[in-house]
DNA sequence: TTTCGTGCAAAAGCTTTGCATTAGC
DNA sequence: GCTAATGCAAAGCTTTTGCACGAAA
């Protein structure tokens, strides 16, 4: 059913707001807000495009906060960020552990192929380099069906 | 014989200054320091880190002019590009196609491990996605050596 | 009541741009 | 001689910070 993924988000909504209180985090509606957007946008939000979700519902709230609620949740590794220096980078509260993404260059989607595993590579690569490894990035980067044409 | 790489990155350098000159770019000696450094550096530079090598060659090189450079570069296919955006850009000159990167967390340190074939995950994730691929970013973080003490 | 979060404005940092000057070809 | 590249300064963007005010616990 389409409730289904309704359900997992309000579940994972649910149990970050429980963690973040027992670590002493003050539960306020602009972040429920920002969270909520975050864990139910499966297309990968900027900041401002957060910002802007958000405004609808509290039209005071100031982009700074958006920046400072999301480098909270990246602290409690509830969220993890996608970086792009040509534009504004990219954050996944759904799924936030490293995985896959498919950018497209030309409108900025961004998809979750089904996951690869990278386990193998990982293991051959910290032996090989000497490093202690604690995550990855891997982007596609082509065009989506609708750039296409 | 370490004149092997000595001698790669001559011929490199060598061949990608004929294709400039074939395509109408104008080779300047600016444009030679930056793309030499940017040939032999093994370390992936940053855009500062090369300006401050040309300054000793040339003093009065501007870093717009560096970063004036390095776009043209990429447009040519002779550089890629590692985008930060908490820190600034790397650049990779010597083997300007994709492929994995190890980057240490903490001194930033990027080395390239021995080539990882991604050819199998590109094709399964195109057919699934229905993106036309064109490219990747493959990205190991963690710590290097020297920084685990 | 105490402390943390919010919001505004200003700052920071990397990269790009405008424009006059210089130098390839 | 034409045109592209350089170099300086200023602007542009995203993200961060300082600080006074307000709200959570």
């Amino acid at each position: 059913m389409s409730n289904n993924l309704h359900d997992k988000v309000e579940q994972r909504f649910q149990s970050v707001v429980e963690r973040l209180s027992a670590k002493g985090r003050r539960i306020t509606p602009q972040r429920l807000a920002i969270l909520r957007m975050l864990i139910s946008s499966k297309d990968h939000p900027s900041a401002e495009q957060i910002h802007l979700g958000i405004l609808k519902e509290f039209p005071t709230t100031s982009l700074a906060t958006v920046y400072k609620t999301i480098t909270m949740l990246k602290e409690e590794g509830e969220v993890i960020e996608l970086e792009f220096s040509e534009a504004s980078n990219r954050y996944d509260g759904m799924k936030p552990e490293p995985h896959p993404h498919v950018v497209c260059s030309k409108c900025g989607v961004i998809v979750d192929p089904e996951t690869v595993n990278l386990q193998e590579f990982m293991h051959r690569i910290a032996s090989e380099t000497g490093f202690v490894l604690h995550g990855h990035r891997l982007d596609f980067f082509g065009l989506c069906p609708k750039c296409r044409e």
